[in-house]
DNA sequence: AACACCATTGCATAAGTATACATCATGAAT
DNA sequence: ATTCATGATGTATACTTATGCAATGGTGTT
């Protein structure tokens, strides 16, 4: 082939990986300022050296999954994928809790040091019937129940996985 | 006027008005299920009465501030950038609120992370009767109201913020 | 090497959305 | 009542986005 018209020499390693970096410079842009159109988007790839065309973006955000609105194109804000290997409420409780006390519906869980988030998040996820909602400080967690008796009970609970 | 063609009775009166009701519909479809486009959109409210053109809706849907994401048509997404200058209790709950949660004459507000703070910032800043204080953690706001009866008038009323 | 396969992309165009302009209805001011 | 201003809407069309198709380049197989 003597033409061999590779004008682009980008092109010619790997397109696969091209777009990986491509989908990363339109995440960034996005986060600077809002982008109205498609061919603005391809304006600003431009500057960066990605010379792609339309239609190449229309695809790119759709396997991106972002959202046009009023104020341009953004990250959706469907749900992110939180991924967290929590090890259960009974052993950090066992391992950073220290006492309980009961003041009505309210419970004070006792903590070492920098234990109070780890324990109110682990409460929050177990999504107990008889936690309202939990608040945090660095040696105290603040525990709210329904009512006194639900109190009660999830006292004897939490002071049976104390240990 | 012999012909007279007022088939529809409701474009009689007041075109302000049906538009409002329009507005309505629309939001109450888009939680149903989803709109792929302008015209399903027509569609669907023709068979409800309303009766427009494309045109139409895309002025409607640019005064509701619709986003149009890979799932269709949806209500905008909270976290968009600051547009109107009115960081309001309205806004910020609509924002980082998640769910409200009572406990006798106690509201606990679940937050995003990191919300909890400018929320209760915002209700301390209101200055409503019904709020005796607050306490924010990272993503928990613990509200404290006179009483029970007020407690449930300011959950319903936070509930209707956060949509 | 020759071949089959698969992903990426551009081009042309279809599909979808926004808007300039004209019309009609309503309400306020004269 | 007449005039003027305002707002909602339809029509036609400009603008924007999505996609069928074919070409290209890389990979793996024979």
């Amino acid at each position: 082939m003597p033409g061999k018209f590779s004008v682009l020499p980008w092109q010619n390693s790997d397109a696969t990986q091209m777009k990986q970096q491509r989908h990363t410079v339109i995440r960034e842009l996005l986060g600077k300022a809002p982008i109205a159109s498609q061919d603005e988007l391809r304006r600003k790839l431009a500057g960066r050296g990605f010379h792609v065309t339309q239609a190449t973006l229309s695809r790119d955000i759709h396997e991106l999954r972002l959202s046009k609105g009023p104020d341009g194109y953004s990250l959706s804000n469907g749900s992110d994928s939180e991924e967290d290997s929590l090890p259960g409420i009974r052993e950090v409780l066992q391992g950073f809790g220290l006492e309980v006390r009961q003041a009505a519906n309210l419970l004070v869980v006792v903590t070492t040091t920098g234990g109070a988030q780890p324990i109110a998040a682990g409460m929050d996820y177990e999504d107990w019937p008889e936690v309202v909602g939990t608040i945090a400080g660095d040696d105290t967690v603040l525990i709210i129940c329904p009512d006194i008796e639900q109190a009660t009970q999830l006292k004897t609970r939490i002071e049976h996985y104390i240990g």
